[in-house]
DNA sequence: AGCGGAAGGG
DNA sequence: CCCTTCCGCT
């Protein structure tokens, strides 16, 4: 369909035959056993690849290509740098980061990623940004784009059951090393399923991910006893599911690391205080009244952890108490204080509503939204006047190039980009997460998050060096944003929830109100962008990156002058996995629709 | 080590 | 589209 395609195609999800090579790195991060071989390191998202030659192997393995090499592999992964799936961690060896500002989960239903086993609960989704967030369609089919298989109805069981089978084998000889395959298939039968989906998927990270975890209201399939339990959440964890540590003495991350944000990015996982309060009630429902509780607990964690502003989640029409805290507090960053707000949230499950209706709980996929569009030029050697004619223009760019607002850096003809591997641009209805931007760099703390600032564009001065290294410090997490409420997606009733406009946002310890979502968005990025700004923009001055800046900058530009955008289109991210609510009426779907999250691995059939 | 163009395959 | 293969340049 119009929007990125190929990224909605089951085929590109994982547990899909036709594996992508990102999946397939993913698959490989979330499995211990290969943790000699690539793991996460470093920043959030960021991996490194022990045994390049080992990787590759069994990458032509999977693919069955046994001439795969790394050098070729390393190909197949520049390639994303285009996509804006990963870039390269400079000054590190085999090192790359997975740009999970571009990468968000989409339908991820019940993602828990956390502990395999337990899977607590799941949280309320968490619009990661578009600009028009959608909740979850009734039928599994909506949300499926077009596959055929997937697209039935009952299709759940069958889908996860293919997800749940993965394994990285080699072709030819038996070598194949699933370990956790029978696990997760005998998981699947009796219906649990995908719960354990995105465990060890991706980085740690800390704590607040469960918050975003999101439940989908897949239930399992039909009421199969479920087996084991679930566990409880953890006293711990701020939030309904705490990542414990998987029986391999893993934790399993939980979420997206699109979706989760982190006062501390290091990789370590490290237990989050414990925060439950009383005000979340052990459900979560989409009601307006639970979101109303989720937003809040959301925002009292952010308090919690002194997070920055920009992590507030704000759903428009909804306001969200402040969180009651003892004075102002901690305004500055530092390490988390001590006693923890209770909070608990968890979600969910009524056991006994009956078998829930019946919700198909619609397999996860990745979705990918293409790249920005804007570099399109290239190819034409010289005419890149007539421009307008040969390239197409995007809609999304449409806002773009509404404004008169053109940097008069990239004003300047850009030079010859290579279009290559950049799909066009989406469309911008569905989904779509788009519209985030990049940016900012981030002051320590947030502050001048708040109206959006602008971003510091490569006004050229060469800066320092690349080096990611210390980036530790900081990096306030991101949170994702919620859905733009105008759209017209919200599909189910926040508008009870009164508002007002001084209220409405939320105040963040410096006092900062919570920042619009287009601002919001535009931080997320940041993160990334900052490195690849400043970073790589120094370097690559020219090239591609710098014709997508460009975009990028319009973007804001536009932003900045337009207020509030609504939509923007722009550049869509990848997405792994938004979490969709389930619709009013089916709702409660409880535990069982946390299991609902599927097995990703990949299915390697002999070759 | 890493990058990215070019061509080709499925 | 998504690599795979080859390759020259840094």
């Amino acid at each position: 369909t119009k929007t990125a395609a190929w990224a909605y195609k089951p085929e590109s999800s994982p547990g899909s035959r036709q594996i992508q090579l990102w999946h397939f790195i993913l698959e490989l991060l979330r499995k211990e056993e290969y943790h000699d071989v690539i793991a996460w390191q470093g920043d959030y998202g960021e991996f490194v690849i022990k045994d390049p030659d080992e990787v590759a192997r069994l990458w032509g393995a999977r693919k069955c290509k046994p001439q795969m090499n790394y050098d070729k592999l390393s190909r197949a992964l520049r390639y994303y740098y285009n996509k804006r799936i990963l870039h390269k961690t400079k000054g590190k060896r085999f090192t790359y980061k997975f740009n999970f500002n571009k990468l968000v989960l989409v339908n991820y239903p019940f993602i828990d990623m956390g502990s395999g086993r337990g899977v607590p609960q799941s949280a309320p989704p968490v619009p990661t940004g578009g600009t028009h967030f959608r909740f979850p369609p009734s039928t599994p089919s909506e949300v499926l784009s077009s596959s055929e298989e997937l697209r039935s109805p009952g299709m759940f069981s069958s889908v996860a059951r293919r997800m749940a089978r993965g394994s990285v084998s080699d072709c030819s000889d038996g070598t194949s090393t699933n370990s956790e395959l029978e696990e997760a298939v005998g998981a699947d039968e009796r219906g649990v399923g995908p719960e354990r989906a995105f465990r060890g998927l991706l980085p740690p990270r800390l704590p607040h991910d469960s918050l975003f975890r999101v439940y989908g209201g897949a239930p399992n399939p039909a009421g199969l006893p479920r087996p084991a339990p679930r566990v409880h959440p953890e006293p711990l964890s701020p939030f309904p599911v705490s990542p414990l540590p998987g029986p391999g003495g893993l934790l399993a991350p939980t979420l997206s690391p699109a979706l989760s944000m982190t006062p501390t990015p290091h990789l370590p996982y490290t237990p989050s205080p414990s925060l439950s309060s009383p005000m979340m009630s052990s459900h979560f429902s989409f009601n307006p009244e639970d979101m109303k509780h989720y937003l809040q607990a959301h925002t009292q964690s952010v308090y919690n952890y002194h997070l920055s502003p920009r992590a507030f989640i704000h759903y428009p029409n909804i306001v969200i108490p402040q969180p009651h805290r003892p004075t102002l507090e901690k305004p500055a960053t530092h390490h988390l204080h001590g006693p923890p707000l209770p909070l608990s949230h968890s979600l969910s499950q009524h056991p006994g509503g009956g078998e829930e209706g019946q919700q198909h709980p619609s397999p996860f996929k990745f979705k990918l939204q293409p790249p920005p569009l804007g570099r399109k030029q290239r190819e034409a050697g010289s005419s890149l006047a007539a421009s307008a004619s040969s390239s197409s223009s995007n809609q999304s760019s449409s806002f773009t190039g509404s404004g008169h607002i053109t940097n008069p850096a990239l004003a300047a003809g850009p030079p010859k980009i290579k279009v290559e591997p950049i799909s066009d641009i989406e469309s911008e209805e569905e989904v779509e997460v788009t519209d985030i931007s990049e940016e900012e760099e981030l002051n320590h703390n947030d502050e001048d998050d708040e109206g959006d600032v602008f971003t510091p564009t490569p006004q050229n001065h060469h800066h320092h060096q690349i080096n990611n290294n210390h980036q530790d410090d900081e990096e306030v997490f991101k949170t994702p944003a919620t859905p733009p409420i105008g759209s017209s997606s919200l599909t189910f009733p926040l508008i009870n929830l009164k508002t007002e406009p001084g209220q409405s946002a939320p105040i963040s310890p410096g006092g900062t109100r919570c920042i619009p979502l287009k601002v919001r968005f535009k931080r997320r990025w940041s993160e990334d962008q900052k490195m690849e700004a400043d970073g790589e923009r120094d370097e690559a001055e020219d090239k591609k990156v710098r014709a997508e800046e460009e975009e990028e900058g319009k973007r804001k530009e536009v932003e900045r002058r337009g207020g509030e955008v609504e939509n923007g289109g722009g550049r869509g991210g990848v997405i792994l996995g938004l979490m969709l609510p389930p619709p009013p009426t089916q709702r409660r779907a409880s535990s069982e629709l946390q299991r609902a999250t599927a097995q990703l691995s990949l299915e390697n059939t002999g070759c």
